[in-house]
DNA sequence: TTTGAATCCGTTAGT
DNA sequence: CGGATTCAAA
């Protein structure tokens, strides 16, 4: 098949195929004018695959790099895959290839090309502002409109009749379907001549995507869905290789562009690892490939990866005993290629998630401690379902100093200083953009609610000659009627855009300077002074992006926008430059990963923990709920891209709580099962993991020796009973069995039932911070233990705290500094671990953050 | 009319 | 818990 002989190739790329085994050999030197799927399941040198090929591409078959598509996942992972491909082909410039995420690619082609459509200088438009649209649409709608939704068409549009009688239409389903309608490639004139139309829906699709045109922004979709337009009306005509990488995540649309783009395609993925259908994704794709070159007469050839070069035997039989529950799968026979086994997965049912977030501190503690360990914070990941999960995790490993790093998903991006923040680069970028104007103009507050915002926006709306900045300054001119407090208050604002603006203009493209910039709008505007200090610390992250941002490819005929602009569409696309090639290491160095699964897809460690292996978590609540068979499997391949992380040591746990003896978080569901997925471990000792790698010594041995280091000797059995020990007090903390190493952990004391007068204080003057969830006491031995149900009673919080304003009276609490906010990234939780403690106090919470500024800060009000 | 506090309410992943 | 909504006080 390949159209060289071994003699002719290029020495580099000869080097490059001996390193593969058959089937990856078969996969990367495919004819490069043809269709070929490549089935890689995890672990199995998918990456290297794919770089392979696309360097076979260049250099066996002569393609110009610019005449090749490759489209990533995340912009991680091309950025990823062109420093390998860098690395392999040294002398090569490959600035023109054109690789990226689908989104970025078609946003790229249509900035250049897409003048025809209308569509140049056009903006991203990100959740929130879609948000805000479809708020506005459904604000706009006049009474006729309105009728519609009387029937039973409209029924899905409704919600929170709870407190109005009124039943009131809201955003989420109208989002959510018109997405799904255009990842189908399906466009509101499409749409709205479809006989089967839903009205509503067809109506508000337009409404929809009017506001976005007015607006002059595409939505993510958009960027598919007019891409797909544009390249329909003017095929691309270089393009003679294509590439799709993570192909059980594509949708219809990104399937029906990679038709489009060109005729000769190599896609690769793995259909146990699809784990996106919430974003439409579908696995079908797969069989419609086929289908749809079949009926042109023309063959799709698939090679299956089935060599896991990532885990050993143990993990992968567990991970397919996962997957074989799921119907109608074809099983795969993945081969791995270690020889050394360290057991099955270890694995606990636990109380309560505290008692869980223990659990596997103390795991993560034993391992560090082993002598001379081998294994390193960096080389362990906590895997978990949802976001959320992480918090109690975080606060556990906090306390024992355990450093950590967020692998940071969304999340970080809708806290509020960030967005704020966005929405100030937006301003000084745009003069045209009308939501981050209105979203700004109130904050800090300057007096202007939601009356006056309404009669600005009017204005606003008004007329389009002018831009939207100009605009404002009419009507504080007297365009509109406003008090002089907030005349005065706008106009202020307004010459702080004008001097941020002619700062931009001033430093032109000299990127080095936007992080003054940057300063300036912060100071100016008065943000700093609103925000905490670890939401500063949030803010001085997108600094750090904006300082380390370079603009793509200026050589491009694309007309310029700014460099904030650019930075601003970068950032839409979720591109931006997450962390400098090499830096990259340096900064997680020493930190355990934490992660959401889906964050942590394509990545792998040694040690890998997932928890909350149970009902409403793991499947998610929302799945349970859902009650479809896709959903359920949906969940059960995520289970199986978080097990198939790990290289060797895999710990899998769960907790049920029973009753309200735990403290829960109140208003999150009860959870009373271990995760369906898990049935067929439940049958096993069900005790908790005592059973572990350290009970042999030669699997402790060639743990190390895999890991590259010599295992000194030492006593395993003293270090398995002290292992014990401490394992015995998480599970039993009141037991005073649980005494450690002759430490008292306190049973005497009543931990966790001291009076209320320790807690309550009368104060006059002084102002004190009520901080929600901090109310932990310290123990004697300065561990902190969270109060426990009946400390006042019958009384919530939420009853208890104006109780105790009436009577000036305040709650107050022991600054906690170890508990951790939710996806605040990096923080380093004070001293790392020394790894030369064999029999160390482990179970004592480490003293070594508290005094720090307090983390749960940013939820607090003055 | 704005602001801050009280209260209600949902519950997922992220290009 | 935290965002959205409602209520009450300036």
């Amino acid at each position: 098949m390949t159209t060289s002989t071994p003699l002719q190739m290029h020495p580099t790329l000869d080097q490059l195929l001996s390193t593969l085994n058959t089937n990856q050999h078969q996969a990367v030197t495919a004819h490069p004018f043809s269709k070929l799927q490549i089935i890689a399941g995890p672990g199995t040198g998918k990456t290297k695959v794919i770089t392979s090929r696309v360097a076979y591409l260049l250099l066996d078959a002569k393609i110009p790099p610019e005449n090749i598509i490759v489209t990533t996942f995340t912009k991680k992972a091309a950025n990823e895959m062109i420093e390998r491909l860098r690395t392999m082909l040294d002398n090569m410039n490959l600035d023109k290839l054109m690789i990226g995420t689908f989104h970025s690619i078609c946003f790229r082609l249509i900035m250049r090309y897409g003048k025809p459509l209308g569509l140049s200088g056009f903006g991203i438009a990100d959740e929130r502002d879609k948000e805000f649209y479809v708020k506005e649409i459904l604000n706009e709608l006049n009474a006729e409109e309105r009728e519609l939704f009387s029937g039973r068409e409209g029924e899905k549009f409704k919600g929170g009749g709870k407190t109005s009688l009124e039943p009131v239409l809201i955003p989420g389903p109208v989002i959510s379907l018109i997405s799904s309608l255009k990842s189908q490639g399906i466009t509101s004139d499409q749409y709205s001549q479809s006989p089967s139309k839903d009205k509503c829906l067809s109506l508000l699709y337009s409404h929809y995507q009017s506001k976005l045109q007015e607006n002059r922004v595409l939505d993510f979709d958009d960027c598919l869905l007019k891409c797909h337009e544009l390249v329909s009306k003017f095929p691309l005509t270089n393009i003679e290789h294509v590439l799709v990488d993570e192909f059980q995540d594509t949708n219809e649309i990104q399937l029906q562009l990679m038709y489009k783009f060109g005729t000769n395609v190599t896609i690769v993925g793995d259909p146990d690892q699809s784990i996106y259908a919430f974003r439409n994704a579908q696995v079908i794709n797969f069989q419609k490939m086929i289908d749809y070159y079949q009926r042109q007469n023309q063959q799709c050839s698939i090679i299956t990866l089935d060599h896991n070069y990532r885990s050993t035997n143990d993990i992968l039989i567990f991970s397919e005993s996962v997957m074989k529950q799921e119907k109608e799968r074809k099983s795969k026979q993945l081969v791995s290629q270690h020889t050394n086994d360290f057991g099955s997965p270890i694995y606990a049912q636990l109380k309560s998630e505290y008692q869980e977030a223990k659990w596997i501190a103390l795991q993560i503690t034993t391992l560090l401690s082993l002598p001379t360990t081998p294994i390193h914070p960096q080389d362990i990941a906590i895997l978990v379902r949802s976001a959320y999960q992480t918090r109690v995790i975080e606060t556990e490993l906090n306390s024992n100093g355990i450093p950590y790093h967020m692998i940071r998903g969304k999340a970080f991006w809708s806290r509020k200083e960030v967005t704020v923040m966005m929405d100030y680069l937006r301003i000084i970028a745009n003069e045209n953009d009308r939501v981050a104007v209105l979203r700004t103009i109130n904050y800090p507050k300057r007096g202007i609610g939601e009356k006056t915002l309404e009669k600005i926006d009017e204005y606003l709306k008004l007329d389009v000659n002018h831009s939207v900045y100009e605009k404002l300054r009419f009507a504080v001119q007297g365009g509109v009627n406003l008090s002089s407090k907030v005349q005065s208050n706008i106009s202020k604002y307004l010459n702080t855009i004008q001097q941020a603006k002619e700062k931009l203009d001033a430093l032109r493209d000299d990127h080095t300077k936007l992080p003054e910039l940057f300063d300036f709008i912060t100071s100016e505007f008065e943000l700093t002074k609103e925000w905490e200090p670890s939401q500063v610390e949030n803010i001085n992250e997108i600094k750090k992006l904006l300082s380390e941002f370079t603009p793509p490819s200026p050589d491009d005929d694309i007309p310029p926008k700014n460099i904030l602009g650019q930075f601003i569409d970068s950032m839409g696309l979720n591109e931006a430059v997450e962390e400098q090639k090499q830096s990259r290491h340096a900064h997680y160095k020493g930190q355990v990963a934490l992660s959401t699964i889906h964050g942590a897809k394509g990545l792998e460690w040694p040690v890998v923990f997932v928890p909350g292996l149970s009902d409403g978590l793991l499947p998610s609540i929302m799945a349970i709920k859902a009650n479809t068979q896709e959903a359920i499997d949906e969940e059960r391949r995520c289970l199986y891209v978080a097990l198939t992380r790990a290289k060797l040591l895999l710990y899998v746990s769960w907790y049920v709580e029973d009753g309200d003896k735990e403290e829960r978080q109140s208003w999150r569901m009860q959870v009373t099962d271990p995760s369906r997925f898990i049935e067929f471990i439940k049958n096993k000792d069900k005790k908790t993991g005592l059973v572990h790698i350290f009970r042999q010594k030669d699997k402790v041995k060639s743990l190390y020796e895999i890991l590259g280091k010599r295992c000194p000797d030492f006593d395993l059995d003293e270090f398995n009973t002290v292992y014990k020990e401490k394992m015995n007090s998480i599970l039993n903390p009141f037991n005073p069995k649980g005494i450690v190493d002759g430490c008292d952990n306190g049973a005497d004391k009543k931990v966790g039932f001291q009076s209320a007068s320790d807690v309550i204080h009368t104060t006059q003057n002084k102002k004190q911070k009520f901080e929600p969830g901090n109310e932990s006491v310290t123990n004697k031995l300065g561990g902190t233990q969270p109060h426990r149900k009946g400390l006042y009673g019958n009384l919530t919080k939420d009853k208890i705290k104006p109780m105790l304003r009436k009577t000036g009276t305040q709650l107050i609490s022991k600054p906690s500094n170890n508990k951790a906010p939710p996806y605040v990234p990096s923080r380093r939780p004070g001293s790392s671990l020394g790894t030369k403690r064999v029999s160390g106090p482990l179970a004592l919470p480490s003293i070594a953050n508290r005094g720090k500024g307090g983390t749960m800060g940013q939820y607090q009000r003055e």
